[in-house]
DNA sequence: AAAACACCCTGCCTGC
DNA sequence: TGCAGGCAGGGTGTTT
């Protein structure tokens, strides 16, 4: 589900109104998510009670809410997988099923994680920078990515571009949906090998940019059940000018869209704009 | 060292 | 209508 656009649009809507949000309980429902493992609620009821909101802010698809308590500051890292959502909503609101952490906010409101494929991830961490997760992190394409750092990474990569791009430690943010739209903006085809496509470079960081920031631009994605902080599904689906497209027209040159498979993950593109 | 693969889960859709 | 099988936007750990 969330890709950089769709935990961006989340991130933006939540930040304004988690600010200065204090904790007052950490409600978990038990089941393990990511990797099979618990959520360490005594952890995050250590940092979080009592704990006021500082910030809300993206690293690659990573959430992070900074928390200042009396014992001093800390953060959530927070992680979507695939179907995970997080909101705010009122404590009155009906819960679903697969609510697994709910912080309870002062005025009656909760900040509720939902993740029905438990791929997600929530954990209290004392540094963020000392946070593994966040330190293998490539550049952010929107503020970090340079061509000429892509093209060095490039040039020592045989993967296909299309694996090359998904690998976080690249680029941070990219998933399935967002690399096909990249490459086709960057008249790219996704099984060329990174080490031959570094002078197109440039070009990827153009088209990368142009993918995520439609994406941003219509408040995310929803092919499935992706909502931002407020429960709002995004524009983008319709905006999109590959993904789920096979056998429909190319808007550049009308040639049919086309699908392949690698590693059981679909990618599109176009034959003739993209090379 | 990089790349391929299995695995962690549920829900939804398709075809029989 | 029921059921099996395939598929889904992610990341990690292990093997080659």
């Amino acid at each position: 589900m969330p890709e950089l656009p769709e935990v961006e649009t989340i991130v933006r809507g939540l930040r304004p109104r988690l600010i200065g949000a204090k904790i007052a309980d950490v409600w978990t429902s038990g089941l393990a998510l990511r990797l099979a493992r618990p959520v360490d609620r005594a952890a995050l009821v250590r940092h979080g009670r009592g704990a006021r909101v500082t910030a809300v802010r993206r690293r690659g698809k990573y959430i992070v809410v900074d928390l200042q308590g009396s014992a001093g500051a800390a953060a959530l890292l927070i992680h979507l997988g695939m179907s995970g959502r997080l909101r705010l909503q009122m404590r009155a609101a009906s819960h679903d099923k697969h609510t697994h952490v709910v912080f309870r906010l002062d005025h009656d409101r909760d900040l509720r994680f939902v993740d029905p494929r438990r791929f997600g991830l929530v954990r209290a961490v004392v540094r963020v920078d000392a946070v593994p997760e966040l330190r293998h992190l490539g550049p952010d394409p929107l503020t970090e990515l340079d061509a000429a750092g892509l093209a060095r990474a490039m040039a020592s990569s045989r993967a296909p571009l299309k694996a090359f791009l998904l690998d976080q430690r690249r680029v941070a943010g990219l998933g399935n949906i967002y690399v096909s739209e990249a490459l086709h903006r960057a008249g790219v085809r996704p099984t060329t090998a990174a080490r031959r496509a570094c002078g197109r470079a440039a070009a990827l960081v153009d088209g990368i940019r142009a993918a995520l920031e439609a994406g941003i631009a219509n408040r995310g994605t929803t092919l499935r059940d992706y909502v931002d902080g407020e429960g709002g599904a995004g524009e983008n689906q319709h905006a999109l000018l590959v993904y789920g497209r096979q056998g429909q027209p190319c808007h550049t040159c009308g040639e049919a869209i086309r699908r392949r498979v690698d590693a059981g993950r679909s990618t599109f593109y176009c034959l003739r704009c993209q090379r």
